[in-house]
DNA sequence: CCTTGACCCTCCAGTGACTGGAAGCCCCAT
DNA sequence: ATGGGGCTTCCAGTCACTGGAGGGTCAAGG
């Protein structure tokens, strides 16, 4: 299998499967000519790495994942031990653009959004901020 | 004043205030030492750009508000439509994020986490996803 | 006067995960 | 043989810093 099948198989673009090899996460077959040869198991793992990626997890994540993955002794506590750490970390996340969100949409609904240079915005962005600030 | 008290007064690190000076955000005076010389005003540009990063807009469009900023002659309109474009960005992030978290919490909660290989986690990563994909 | 330590300077490289582009083979159909 | 698409490698750029090397400057204490 070529690349352009493989990628359009897995949805992956050629340049990020090819960057996939370069860090090691998958090691085609080449052709006679150059070509890299996907086996049926490489393109698996692309498409487990894609899914992998959809959810967010980092390509170090991604790694041990796959690892697990193709252990059959593995322990799922370990796998969830990943999934757990990387879940707390979109939570983190959600809440610092929440935090961000609802202070920007407070902003710009008291916002005229006019001709006039009187902007609540900038106010805000030029002077302290009303409430505490986390550390 | 130098770059120390102004990032302990705005709470930039020097590393962060040097670069906004290498991209043209501040132009600070230099003594004849070489050390960098902030004005009053310096500082302040520096919270302003500090505050606009917390609220998670990029540099260019810190770039764009601190020129409104400056500018007397401004309209809100233009600050508004930058606060506005942003704050969609953040709520599409957001979605994105919470359908990760809700995919992956479903996911630990179904994984039992010991040490047997079996794993919903790793069984999900490895099939299509159920539903539908977003293209 | 000398040393010590805290500051400050510049420049270079690395981060994460790709993405774009140039320059150049390879293969197939006309 | 020519044209077009697919494949290859390598280099550079993205974003917003961050770390570190290697060195100058300044103020205080001995």
């Amino acid at each position: 299998m070529n690349i352009g099948e493989v990628a359009e198989r897995t949805g992956l673009p050629p340049k990020t499967i090819r960057y996939y090899e370069d860090i090691g996460l998958v090691k085609p077959l080449r052709d006679s000519n150059g070509y890299r040869a996907f086996r049926e198991s490489e393109m698996h793992k692309l498409a487990f790495l894609g899914r992998a990626r959809t959810l967010g997890f980092s390509i170090e994540d991604c790694r041990n994942l796959l690892a697990l993955w193709e252990d059959s002794n593995r322990a799922s506590a370990d796998v969830r031990a990943i999934a757990k750490d990387h879940l707390a970390q979109i939570e983190a996340k959600i809440r610092d653009l929440q935090e961000m969100r609802d202070t920007l949409s407070t902003l710009v609904r008291d916002c005229a959004g006019d001709d006039r240079p009187d902007c609540p915005i900038l106010k805000s962005l030029g002077t302290e901020f009303g409430s505490e600030r986390r550390s």
